[in-house]
DNA sequence: ACTGAGCGA
């Protein structure tokens, strides 16, 4: 039981950006019971498309959505991308099946999706202090 | 043309 509660405890992802002015942070969120329908596809070759995804994951259920991230920078796909799945078992053996699958040419990375945070990443303006060794809190 | 380990505006 309460190991299960801390296996409940939902995880934050935490990516530091280091800059010479900012510390760029930014947290994601496990969903603990709702949105496991939603499916994080990494691996995923360049030149795969979203119409590519739904078709091979809506052999395995009904899948709501599908979105492939592209780099706003370049416009070019990163490799990875969301699909969402109306029912979660369908969403579950989906990943399990896909899971190491090879689309395009290239092996699929799929796990379940963390939930961004809601807001907007936080923009630390400046870094506090550079901490040459390990501080302890009192 | 080449590249990649990653969680979206």
């Amino acid at each position: 039981m309460m190991k299960n509660s801390l296996v409940s405890i939902a995880r934050r992802a935490l990516t530091t950006t280091v800059n010479s002015t900012a510390l760029n942070l930014r947290c994601y969120c496990s969903p603990p019971s709702s949105s496991k329908a939603k499916l994080f596809v990494g691996g995923l070759s360049w030149s795969v498309d979203e119409k590519s995804l739904q078709d091979a994951f809506s052999s395995f259920g009904e899948v709501t959505e599908v979105k492939i991230i592209y780099d706003r920078d370049t416009g070019r796909p990163r490799g990875f991308g969301f699909v969402h799945f109306s029912k979660e078992e369908d969403a579950a053996s989906a990943k399990d099946a896909m899971d190491g699958k090879a689309l395009s040419g290239r092996p699929l990375r799929i796990s379940l999706a963390l939930e961004r945070v809601r807001g907007e990443p936080v923009v630390v303006p400046r870094l506090r202090n550079t901490g040459d060794s390990s501080r302890r809190d009192a």
